[in-house]
DNA sequence: TTATAAAATGTAATCGTTTTCATTTGTGTT
DNA sequence: AACACAAATGAAAACGATTACATTTTATAA
């Protein structure tokens, strides 16, 4: 029922071609007739077909937002950044996760050719190789959301997780912490592995030796945190403090030490990594690595949207979201 | 650079019309035609452009989630669903979310008429004047999530919030607890609204008398929570139990409860709603209210897809997804 | 075999926009 | 006033699919 370009048209009296020019700000168009052209589409109400002009343009003012999986307060802070910058540039985002049915590589190959989308964010903790593989024969632009890494071969924007992780192990070390271990996460994921690299890099610094026994592999869960804590805790030659590579293996860490009668921080140091929503709300206040999750997501979306108005391929940015250590109580 | 209807028609010898016949499963084309076709297209790796074909169908196969903010495990659930949904049935889900500068109306409006979408998936926990007057002279399907309520004009998926609540206080009156108190939602928040119901309903069920003085009003924080819980425990006659709307809160009693030397559940029992991610490793395990919000998400997109490809317009269903208590060690 | 209906396929119009190319209008110079 | 040239506008093609309608092929019956 929506009113057409031919019919606002024929209101304005002037051609199809010239309102579709008056309405895209073409410099080609008179002053005075882009504005009759404009009020006669206030008056009539008229909004341009997003579908025509996206299917004869070959373009889509839709982002494909591929996740891993979706869960928890990371993925809706992601989520809520895209969405904001898009909605500011008269883009939309479109969600998709990838899970056990299906890979990243293929959803985005779902994608691909259909036009139904003008580019991608990809979150890719993992980097496979199929994955790889698209971004290199890519005919769409794409952003990457990861912890800082090698790759080249497009934009990507990330916490710089080596760093982050280095500047929280300094910290308690600062504090007087002697003995400080780690729970990692796995070692397939490439934030995980970066944290731990950082761990050892400021151990390494500071001219502490790097205790194999001192670090062990989590998953980023709450049980096998409080599991590896236990460990820890009962093992002889015991740590005063542990990083977490997350704050949900930290959580695991304060039932471990609560059932095992450990007090934090006095017996036993805890620092995390995320600061998620319960990390302030937990007794003590957990000391953890905050990231600006969100401003993740709307660097992402702006530096997407940038390059699909683009025409020529400039080289590509690596923007790093600087990271705050949250001195708590824990440590 | 993808390969067209044309150039495949070309290569299988027959004309664009049969190809798109052939690959939509028109019963009036041969069979060893359809297969003739289908062989070329997975050949020549063809993919019709499903801009061209929503821009001439007049629909689209993407589905706009309104949500009234995105934060918090509740959306991640909701969105998953929707998304396993989706992409079973070739549908995408557009996410786009109100918030200060946006109200949900003004998005959904942005998107009709314009073809981008074929339908919504709308999530209002406050149901605004605004939203109701779009939701009644709707041209898209529209599904609603939210607690059930007596709106008539669209499909809606929900919780039974009232009866939840009712079956928890009724647990709580069975466990032997007298003297319960409620901490309640925002007033305007429906889904707070229709527990504060249920939990009066099952006081009244059971013979007991509605104290007023022992109903609060919080805002589903952390905080308040612990604020109001306060306010309880140091009141002359005391609860043996708390009621929380929500899970955020009942973490709020545990920290006011912990502060003020109140052991749970002896001292006090504390209940919730939700049943959020850490609900199940606080300690003592809370009890609260388990609902499968993944199931909402994708009831409420099946629901819609149902609605988008049907021509005619049946009557719009109501679907309650059901909940289930879960007891823990608080109560 | 032939007439006739049914099934299969083809031709071409169509959706609403953008954009190329042609045409008209306007401006400035002599 | 005449001309060249630039600016503004219009006419029509194009994008890639679907689909109404026309046409051809196949099947059925006499």
């Amino acid at each position: 029922m929506a009113i057409t370009i031919k019919e606002l048209a024929a209101a304005a009296k002037v051609s199809v071609a010239t309102v579709s020019r008056a309405l895209n700000d073409d410099p080609k168009v008179r002053p005075e007739t882009k504005k009759r052209v404009k009020h006669f589409a206030d008056l009539l109400d008229y909004n341009p077909n997003i579908l025509a002009r996206n299917f004869k343009k070959g373009t889509s003012n839709i982002i494909g937002l591929i996740l891993p999986d979706i869960y928890g307060e990371f993925f809706t802070e992601i989520i809520r950044g895209v969405d904001a910058v898009c909605y500011e540039h008269g883009y939309y985002p479109l969600v998709a996760s990838s899970h056990s049915e299906r890979s990243m590589a293929e959803t985005m190959i779902n994608f691909m050719g259909q036009g139904i989308v003008g580019g991608y964010i990809v979150m890719a903790p993992v980097l496979s190789d199929d994955l790889k593989s698209i971004i290199q024969k890519k005919n769409l632009p794409i952003v990457l959301i990861n912890g800082r890494m090698t790759y080249e071969d497009c934009d990507s924007v990330g916490v710089d997780n080596q760093a982050s992780a280095k500047a929280m192990v300094t910290h308690l070390i600062e504090k007087g912490y002697k003995r400080i271990a780690h729970i990692s996460g796995s070692k397939k994921n490439n934030d995980a592995t970066r944290r731990e690299k950082g761990y050892v890099a400021a151990l390494e610094e500071q001219g502490i030796a790097v205790d194999k026994k001192m670090i062990k592999s989590g998953d980023f869960d709450i049980v096998k945190g409080e599991q590896i804590c236990r460990e820890f805790l009962s093992s002889k030659n015991k740590p005063d403090a542990i990083f977490c590579a997350n704050d949900m293996m930290a959580i695991g860490c304060y039932k471990a030490a609560a059932t095992m009668g450990f007090k934090i921080p006095e017996d036993i140091a805890i620092a995390g990594f995320d600061d998620i929503f319960v990390s302030q709300f937990m007794t003590p206040r957990l000391t953890t690595v905050r990231v600006d999750t969100e401003l993740i997501g709307k660097t992402a979306a702006d530096l997407l949207i940038k390059r699909i108005a683009e025409s020529q391929i400039s080289s590509f940015s690596k923007i790093v979201i600087p990271s705050t250590i949250i001195d708590g109580e824990s440590s």
